[in-house]
DNA sequence: TTTATTTACGGAAACGTTTTCGAAACATGA
DNA sequence: TCATGTTTCGAAAACGTTTCCGTAAATAAA
């Protein structure tokens, strides 16, 4: 679009185009005088390099991916902040792409990207992806990747994490101590690596304070509100009704509360709730929502930096490193002892 | 970083470079044999064509780019998800950037944008945004922009907003109507369009039913909880504290909630209040909250439309056009009579 | 047969950079 | 004077596409 390119500038400075392209940046080359008189015609004409020829030229991009499942989402939307600071700093361009939970949609905006669009990836996996050769199939191109959050565990690459094992653990035995007998999990996707830690932790927690497991109060729940409400409410209307929540995932809790009010269930005399969650406004829910806080800005901070960690290291390629930030159990009225 | 390229398959079809471009594209000049062929190594080989180059090419990058505040706001991730589904369908690439509500950062972007890294832009500006020149910089470009939400009255460019005047009006006459004779107003920057025409619609309702508008109970807050939280309080402290909170933005309503609590006073009773917000929580918060909910998504997806149709129109620079999508007042507890 | 016309493809320029290579111009040392 | 070194710049290739143009071969028309 821009009519001023180094031809024009060139031109009108009476040099060539190769000393104004230099003088833009190594400069070593050029004298300071023509230096400075390139550089002051460039902030005049507000010169910026086409993105396109200097990325053909130079074979990088400038540009890092994120594709996430969601962005309505308080985990993401935090974390799209951490991991937008870093780039804004490495003066990096954020292209993001969402799933939406699909699987065959992640796998063709993973091909696409082998094309060289960016440079490196970041990648929350979505929850119905199960087999995992297209992530394989893009690593194979030498282009970094590093997990966020939702990682695969078969698959080397750099990955950040929270402790969701041992914050589910605590979470649950919250529940317990608070005089849970009967908790059910409510979660997405077992195939996500995350979840299934978190399963673990909510497992051994039972199983450590002699609760047997109960693989019926186990749900599943798809990415479709209607659905979850339906599975919860099913779950609440047994006569061996749970007296303990444990969400997996933020938005399940805020079902869970619907159906609870729906149903005239008293939170947290009849049922205690516990979530996974980022929610700003968990101390002002009625009652007050107990969260497991993921630290989801340095989530995305750090998994920014360790790829730019890989992006700067040139042939160099940097052994995968494993981050785990740890959550906080922020505990409040919906799962108090009553 | 892809080493398969057209070079690479014309050299394996034993055909030339631009016949193997025209068997993926035109194809008109190619015979069926030569074409499917073509097609089918490219497609084994997982073909893409490198986009830098294309776009050199072309002239044009698949891509438009986003400026925005904030993505930590239900409002602006919804009204993402609206412009990425528009995007995806028509295979563009979507950019995110923050402003931080930073009118510097804000500029520079704009500036850098100009290189034709993007195709066009939708833009919802900073709040700190006052001057706006760099805009109109960028316009003179000819890259198509458009704005929504937060426009530029200024500014010609196609527009998408919610009707913020009757919002604004609905919803204060509703805190009246409940029983309000003291309505604080909590903005942010007053520069901002839609901000105006909230105040404006708020002040009409109060003229309409002969309250006196009183400029010390309109606060304008910085983009810092701290700093809001201490203004809203010393609102509250007040011997002659207003007994109803109109809230131009959710995060005011949240602050405003946290102090209510901190001073120990009742919502709806001693003050009713009501909020511009997209909480998915609204309904479940301590007493639930009134809000105008406005439709984020659709003016995310309406803007992408706008911006596609004047992507898609060649050289005619189609009249701007603005659109208008109302939101919707949800009644409940946070401002019912007492 | 010769001359058009069509079909199917290749050559090469162009997009705007970056970078390698080389070469003037000038100074330095002998 | 000549050889050598330094400084400062320009020419040109290259990145991978797309597209304009040309042309050989095949077919149709004369």
């Amino acid at each position: 679009m821009s009519e001023v390119n180094l031809k024009s500038l060139a031109k009108e400075l009476g040099l060539s185009v190769s000393t104004v392209s230099r003088a833009l940046r190594d400069a070593y080359d050029i004298s300071a005088e023509t230096r400075q008189r390139v550089q002051a015609l460039a902030a005049e004409r507000n010169y910026v390099a086409n993105p396109y020829a200097s990325s053909l030229r130079k074979n990088q991009s400038k540009t890092i991916g994120v594709i996430i499942p969601n962005v309505v989402n308080n985990f993401f939307s935090l974390a799209i902040n951490g991991i937008e600071s870093v780039a804004q700093q490495k003066n990096y361009h954020v292209l993001i792409y969402l799933t939406h939970e699909d699987y065959e949609k992640e796998k063709q905006i993973l091909n696409h990207l082998q094309s060289g669009r960016v440079d490196g990836i970041l990648l929350s996996m979505a929850s119905e992806t199960k087999d995992q050769t297209h992530i394989k199939e893009f690593q194979k191109n030498g282009l970094p990747l590093v997990f966020f959050d939702r990682a695969s565990k078969e698959i080397e690459a750099s990955k950040v994490s929270t402790d969701d094992f041992e914050s589910a653990f605590e979470a649950t035995e919250h529940l317990i101590q608070n005089g849970c007998k009967r908790i059910a999990h409510l979660c997405i996707s077992k195939s996500l690596s995350i979840i299934k830690d978190r399963l673990r932790g909510y497992s051994a927690a039972l199983e450590k304070n002699g609760i047997p497991f109960d693989d019926t109060i186990i749900k599943e729940c798809e990415d479709d509100d209607q659905l979850s409400y339906q599975q919860i409410a099913t779950l609440f209307s047994d006569k061996d009704r749970p007296d303990g929540i444990f969400a997996s995932v933020e938005k399940l809790a805020i079902i869970a509360y619907q159906v609870c009010i729906d149903l005239g269930l008293c939170i947290p005399e009849e049922v205690k709730i516990i979530s996974f969650s980022n929610l700003s406004t968990a101390s002002l829910l009625n009652p007050a929502l107990t969260t497991v806080m993921q630290p989801a800005f340095e989530i995305g901070r750090t998994a920014a930096t360790l790829l730019f960690k890989q992006l700067e290291k040139k042939r160099v390629a940097s052994a995968p490193e494993t981050v785990v930030i740890k959550s906080e159990l922020i505990r409040r009225r919906s799962s108090s002892a009553s």
